[in-house]
DNA sequence: TGTACATATGAACAAACATTCATATGTCGA
DNA sequence: TCGACATATGAATGTTTGTTCATATGTACA
């Protein structure tokens, strides 16, 4: 046994270690991204992964709106619209400008798009 | 002012009521596809929306692996892994078959692979 | 300058989630 | 049939998340 397995042995008492499939482990492994990376991505997707936030990215895809113009759309207050804007302005995924007292968002680019079609494409097969 | 600015309100950028812009939202409110189609498109990307399940989706993309080749790869307890496989697999993204003692683990489909391309496209960019 | 309005945000709270631990299920080989 | 092993799963628990409520900020205009 070399020392690397002996080191994967230790606090592991559900899975020995020679009877995994090291080379395809390796294999795999060796395919990842670093961990930054995958932080990143899951970050990104987490934005896409609740009805609120969709539903406002699917709404900018049309069209440019305010803050109360999607609350209104989505029959939902102001607050959490807001809050929700935020969230998607920190990931980059939407963007705004100022317009008197308003705020015009908008998509920030069209990789928004291009996920959600995809999305909908895995969805409605 | 033509009828139609009285109906609609064109031009007005107050966000009362009965003076929001009515066009823009009836415009972007219509091409909304209906909410069990957005519930379903949120579950899925929520899927993508954690860190060790894309990396459970990663390391499919590159082999299929059995549970403890997953726990070995990603230095997490079998437990977690399984609980995570049985999420993966509730929303057809990954599949197993058995054999043996062991269940070896794939991506259902290609859409997999195309989600985190292009997910990984936009971080990196 | 004061008031109405659009938006942002902090705190609180309930709901959803990820992992751990303990244990169950099922398969293989002796 | 028994023991070892791979996987699955229920319960418990700490964490994260989404919304609400109250309030702050900032702009327009009377």
């Amino acid at each position: 046994m070399t020392n690397k397995e002996q080191v994967y042995n230790i606090g592991n008492d559900t899975c020995d270690i020679n009877l995994v499939h090291e080379e395809p482990i390796k294999n795999a492994k060796s395919n990842l991204l670093d961990d930054e990376t995958y932080l990143e991505l899951s970050d990104t997707f987490k934005m896409f992964g609740n009805v609120t936030r969709i539903k406002i990215m699917s709404l900018l895809s049309t069209e440019d709106l305010c803050v109360c113009d999607i609350a209104e759309a989505l029959d939902m207050s102001q607050s959490a619209v807001s809050h929700q804007l935020r969230i998607l302005r920190s990931k980059n995924l939407v963007k705004y400008i100022k317009e008197g007292k308003q705020a015009r968002y908008s998509l920030a680019d069209d990789h928004v798009i291009k996920i959600l079609k995809i999305g909908i494409e895995h969805v409605l097969e």
